[in-house]
DNA sequence: CTACGGCTACGTGTTGTTCCTTAAGCGTCC
DNA sequence: GGACGCTTAAGGAACAACACGTAGCCGTAG
């Protein structure tokens, strides 16, 4: 979902023929970016930083369905509200673009519809692709798919900084915090990967990872 | 999403605005319809029936994405191949339309290719609950939040006859097929279904099963 | 500036629970 | 009358829960 956008400027570019500029907003870290439920006023796309999108249970378990790089745009909605919630990771910035703005722009012009209809395809095979992890993989093919599937998505494929936390990948992942360090630890000592520090990981070996995910 | 649609005619019905002729098909038990990575020739709808979609690990554990019950729609793609395999759950009646025909129809009526994104977008919003069922639910609330979401897609709520099997119904959990017999097994023990076949579910106590999934 | 306490994040050992594995038996439908 | 689908039971493995120790980061006090 990364692309090669300017981020320089406040523009949220949905295809080739839409760009449309918005407001740029800074949100800390943790801070609510909108909640489910909430009237989908806006579309956002990041800049710098990182966004986690989730849903919670009744009882509030949560479950992250992606973390957003620059680049990426999230918020996306059809309906009028939005059907869950977004906060910052780390301290980030975010363009958005009213909602109203782009309705205009997409009954206007086809091209437009047609440039939201890939985007929501392409988070439709995403969202598939993470049920297939959730579903049917252990906890270690789960940690080694998610190092590769950040990887790919990152400039450097080679060292990653980890914008989110422990906790923040066990949710995404469908495990607790203890089974994702331990993970993380078993493939250290494999020298699958490298930990000079929790949130930096060198990857050494990124065929054993891809082996180990079993994908 | 299943619909009042007139299942008497070989008609996809994509919007209020947006109706295309097809072809009927008959599809065997366990027949497959397309496979991940085939040419997206077509797009289906279920008449009668039942349809799963699916992916497959590399080392061929399965998870099932959907269920497909008569008036659904399934094997939507925007990219040239398709992203998952289809297989008939039981004999099934399907209407196939060609894609070159829906693509025509989009590119000279926005409303249709609109009525695609609200199809896609739907589709998303499923998945996302799914993601959040299979990282974040224990296998007992795992199978109630299927038969809560199966009874509110057939016509009678009260009583349900399931098409899938047991072995479905685990590759579509995240579970092993005795873990989902042993489930069925404690709701009837609790009263909150009858059985009175492993396939036909007599909703007894409704509200204890939405309690029990703890969404 | 250094020292100290509080806070948060992360790692790791131990225990506990859930669910998978394996195996057997039973009914049903071709 | 097999083959298949479903259920049940016993044992084991994987992961969660709990507990504790450590490192880094702040603000404040000495």
């Amino acid at each position: 979902m990364q692309a090669a956008f300017d981020t320089s400027t406040d523009m949220i570019t949905f295809g080739p023929q839409l760009s449309l500029r918005g407001v740029r907003m800074h949100f800390g870290r943790n801070a609510e970016i909108f909640g489910e439920g909430e009237d989908a006023e806006y579309i956002y796309r990041v800049v710098s930083g990182a966004v986690r999108t989730m849903r919670f249970t009744a009882d509030g378990r949560r479950q992250i369905l992606g973390f957003h790089l620059p680049g990426d745009i999230f918020g996306l909605e059809i309906g009028d509200a939005h059907t869950l919630s977004a906060e910052a990771v780390a301290n980030c910035d975010v363009v958005m673009v009213r909602r109203s703005c782009l309705d205009k722009a997409a009954s206007e012009d086809p091209a437009a519809t047609r440039a939201l209809l890939a985007l929501t395809s392409e988070q439709l095979s995403t969202a598939r692709a993470h049920a297939l992890v959730l579903g049917r993989k252990g906890a270690g093919e789960r940690v080694a798919a998610f190092l590769v599937e950040l990887a790919g998505r990152f400039v450097s494929k080679q060292e990653l900084d980890l914008p989110m936390s422990r906790a923040d990948i066990a949710d995404y992942l469908g495990l607790t915090i203890e089974t994702v360090s331990r993970a993380f630890s078993e493939f250290e000592r494999e020298h699958a990967i490298a930990l000079p520090s929790s949130r930096h990981v060198v990857m050494r070996n990124p065929s054993a990872l891809m082996h180990y995910q079993a994908a």
